[in-house]
DNA sequence: TATTGTTATACTCTATAACTATA
DNA sequence: TATAGTTATAGAGTATAACAATA
């Protein structure tokens, strides 16, 4: 019944690093990646080209400055990694006809069989996780983390 | 009512990134540390130092596999960080007496003070989350994480 | 034989600033 | 003047394997 308590020393005052969200999140995403990083490795993605391929095969051709910030990268960060994802053939940067400073990024054919390929594998993992841990409780926990999102500080 | 359907392209039967726990938990990570990162550069700690610190006040003395696991960090990025953290003086390591291939790691005075000077403003922080978003569902999304970690994938 | 931690290596990401081209 | 993206650079983290010391 009673949670037990951490029988630290030098605690004063400061919450158990489980309450803390910042480190829960982060906790909680590497559990959840553990199954999952076999896979990236097998296709020889890092998590990044992954989402960056998501990010392109969810919204359409986009502008780096959008990737950057749907996928958690800064800009040149992004730079390295199109060119590279680019050499692979998984995507392709055009110049934007309306405004020759953008560029417009499209997940190529090659990019989408990637993605296409590893769709049962990643829809399996999902419902272990639903099955595990409810269905519910995981679109409830879904809701939350895009309120907080939407949080202004 | 009605929540407005992304529009997009070739998004067959795959989840939305909003809705990819592995991404919302970046996502919301990511919003999460925006007002904190500033402190932490003004203090010159990494947010892996940090979580080291964190983690050896909250449980005291420790060996590096623990902390490894506790910080979510690979025990060869760990060596190279304490080694650096032992040179600016934040912890000492010591070698285990009873089991000589440990280290025992623990927290030093200028460290523990590094986090106590540092309480306030994350104590801030958390009151403004707990504020703009609710204390009740703060604890509950934070059981809720808890409980994620427990499942066996 | 297995475990703790270190070292080595190659790759990748982060963070910041300076820069180019365009608006 | 401001913005989109690139390049440069230094630092840091990731991932794997090999290794030494100890159990």
């Amino acid at each position: 019944m009673s949670k037990t308590k951490p029988k630290n020393s030098a605690n004063s005052g400061l919450r158990p690093t489980s309450r803390a969200l910042p480190i829960a999140l982060l906790r909680t995403r590497e559990h959840i990646m553990e199954p999952i990083r076999p896979m990236l490795a097998e296709i020889g993605l890092t998590e990044q080209k992954w989402r960056v391929l998501r990010i392109l095969t969810e919204i359409g051709p986009l502008e780096q400055t959008a990737i950057a910030r749907h996928a958690c990268l800064l800009l040149p960060s992004l730079t390295r990694i199109l060119s590279r994802m680019e050499a692979d053939g998984l995507i392709r940067r055009a110049q934007d006809p309306d405004d020759k400073r953008r560029s417009i990024v499209q997940i190529s054919k090659q990019g989408s069989a990637l993605i296409e390929a590893h769709q049962p594998f990643s829809n399996q993992v999902y419902r272990d996780l639903e099955k595990k841990y409810g269905r519910e409780k995981l679109d409830l926990l879904l809701d939350m983390l895009e309120e907080i999102q939407e949080i202004k500080f």
